[in-house]
RNA sequence: GGAGGGGUUCCCGAGUGGCCAAAGGGAUCAGACUGUAAAUCUGACGGCUCAGCCUUCGGUGGUUCGAAUCCACCCCCCUCCA
C-alpha cells in the first residue's frame, strides 16, 4: 500500500479532507481521492435517489447535507433520480416489483425533490439526472454485454442476497440487474465520487468495478451512516413514522426533535448539525457540569428549523414549545372548525368525533374517562355533557390537540 | 406436477368449540411526575345511541344452541421434491 504522507498536502487540502470526512462511515479509497483532490479540479459528485418518494426526511438530508458540503468545496453535484431502476425496486427481499411510475409521474416527483433539496443545496451547482435518460438507449445485447461485466460469485457476496441464497430464498435474475445498471450510471455520469449510505455500499462499489471495465478512473466512495428515527431504534423511515419531513411546519419540526431522547440528540447533532464538532464536545462538557440537556436541544431544534423555514420561525417555535408544554398556554394557530347540530345540541364526545380531535367517539370517551379532554382549558368530567348551538369554545384532548368550534 | 407449512385486531405473535373484542410484546395515545413531546411510573388501545348493544380472526358457504377454533370449496404467502 502506497502510504500519502500528509504532510505532502497543504494545510488548505488537508482541511478539505476532512470536512469530507466528518460523520463519514467510511471512505473508498482515500488516497485516490487525495489524488483527485490535488488536480485542483471541480469533481463530480453522483448521489442516486429513489423517483417514488419525493417526501424527505431528516434521515434523507444526512446525504444531501453531505452534498452540500461538496459544493461549499466547489464541486459539482449531480443528483441522479433512478426513474429506471426505480421500474425493478433496490432488492430487499420482499419488496414485490413496483408498479410503473409515468413519465408525468416522473417530472412531478423531480419538481417535488428540486423544491426540498434547493433549501439545503446549492442549484446553480447542482444538475438534476435521470437515469432513464441512458437507460431507455440501451438494447437487449448492450444490456447483456453490461451483464457479462459482472459475475454471480461478486453478486452473492452482497449480503441480502447471500443470506436469501444460503437460506433458499429466491432471488429473481431481474434483482441482480439492480446494483449493475446503478453502477452503470456511474460510468454514463462519469462520476469522481458517489454518496450512500451504508446499505448502499455494494452498489456503489459496483459503480467502481464497471467504470474500470469502461475505462474510467473508479469512482471515490463515501458511506454515510444510517440516521435512526424518533425513536432511536429504527432507521428513520416514513412508514414506521418516526421521521421528521423536511417540510413539516416549525413547530411541529421543534416539536418532534424535542420528543427525542437525551443519548439520541448526540448523534443528530453528528449528523444534521453544520456546527464544528468542536462545538458540539462542549456542550456535553456543559451537559457533564449541571446544564439541562432541554437547552442543548433547545439549539438543535431551533439550527435545524431554521434551515428548512427561516431564524425568525425557529425562535418563535422555541417560544412556543416553551409556552404551551412549560406553561401550558394554548398554541394561537388553533384550527377553527363550524359543526351542525340536529336538534340545538350535541353531545360532547360527538363533537369531539366530529371537530377530527379523536378518530371515534368510543375514543372520545375514553379520553374523557382518562382527564385529557378540556373545554376553554377546564377539565371535562362527565362524558354525557351536552354543547348547544350558538356557542364557541376551544376544545383540547391531550396536550397537542385543540380546536376552537362554533356549533350551529 | 407432487408433498408439507401458514394467513388472528396498526405490527409481531398466543389462541384447536362456550370463560374471546381475543394472552404477551412493540408502536401509539392519555394521565402522573419532571428538567423536555427526555427518562420513569400508571392506564387506555374495534365501533356505537357506551354498566348495554353491534361488527371482527384471508374469502364464501356449511355443521352446531354456540365457531378465530370443526367441515367444504376458493384466494394468497412460504418451504421441500420434480
Amino acid at each position: 500500500m502506497t502510504e500519502v504522507s500528509q504532510e505532502a498536502l497543504s494545510p488548505e487540502l488537508q482541511e478539505h479532507l476532512a470536512q469530507i470526512k466528518r460523520g463519514a462511515e467510511e471512505v473508498l479509497v482515500e488516497e485516490e481521492l487525495i489524488e483527485k483532490l490535488k488536480t485542483g479540479r471541480s469533481l463530480r459528485i453522483k448521489a442516486g435517489f429513489d423517483p417514488t418518494a419525493p417526501d424527505l426526511h431528516l434521515g434523507h438530508t444526512v446525504l444531501i447535507n453531505k452534498l452540500r458540503q461538496f459544493q461549499e468545496l466547489g464541486h459539482e453535484v449531480l443528483f441522479l433520480i433512478g426513474d429506471f431502476t426505480g421500474m425493478i425496486g433496490d432488492p430487499t427481499g420482499k419488496s414485490a416489483t413496483r408498479p410503473p411510475l409515468t413519465r408525468d409521474d416522473v417530472i412531478e416527483n423531480a419538481k417535488t425533490y428540486e423544491q426540498q433539496i434547493f433549501k439545503i443545496l446549492d442549484p446553480e451547482k447542482t444538475l438534476v439526472m435521470f437515469n432513464s435518460s441512458w437507460m431507455n438507449e440501451m438494447n437487449s445485447a448492450e444490456l447483456i454485454q453490461l451483464a457479462a461485466k459482472y459475475n454471480v460469485a461478486r453478486m452473492l457476496e452482497r449480503d441480502d442476497f447471500n443470506k436469501r441464497y444460503k437460506s433458499g430464498q429466491s432471488i429473481a435474475i431481474h434483482e441482480f440487474l439492480y446494483p449493475l445498471i446503478q453502477g452503470y450510471d456511474s460510468v454514463a455520469m462519469k462520476a469522481d465520487v458517489e454518496i450512500g449510505g451504508t446499505d448502499q455500499k455494494f452498489n456503489l462499489l459496483v459503480g467502481r468495478e464497471l467504470q474500470k471495465h469502461f475505462g474510467q478512473p473508479p469512482q471515490t466512495v463515501v458511506i454515510l451512516p444510517i440516521l435512526e428515527g424518533l425513536d432511536g431504534v429504527q432507521k428513520m423511515s416514513k412508514s414506521l413514522n418516526n421521521y421528521i419531513g423536511i417540510s413539516e411546519a416549525p413547530d411541529e419540526m421543534f416539536g418532534k426533535i424535542m420528543s427525542i431522547s437525551d443519548d439520541l440528540m448526540w448523534r443528530y447533532f453528528e449528523l444534521l448539525s453544520f456546527r464544528p464538532l468542536s462545538e458540539i464536545e462542549a456542550f456535553k462538557t456543559e451537559i457533564e457540569e449541571g446544564k439541562n440537556p432541554r437547552d442543548i436541544k433547545f439549539l438543535l431544534g431551533e439550527e435545524i428549523v431554521a434551515r428548512f423555514h427561516s431564524q425568525v420561525e425557529a425562535t418563535q417555535a422555541r417560544e412556543n414549545f416553551i409556552a404551551r408544554f412549560q406553561k401550558g398556554a394554548m398554541p394561537d394557530d388553533i384550527p377553527e372548525k363550524e359543526l351542525a347540530t340536529q336538534d340545538g345540541k350535541l353531545a360532547i364526545a360527538n363533537l369531539l368525533q366530529q371537530a377530527g380531535l379523536t378518530q371515534s367517539t368510543s375514543e372520545a370517551l375514553r379520553m374523557i374517562k382518562q382527564g385529557a379532554v378540556k373545554i376553554d382549558g377546564e377539565k371535562v368530567s362527565d362524558n354525557k355533557l351536552e354543547i348547544v348551538a350558538g356557542s364557541t369554545h376551544v376544545f383540547q384532548v391531550g396536550k397537542r390537540r385543540f380546536a376552537k368550534v362554533t356549533l350551529k
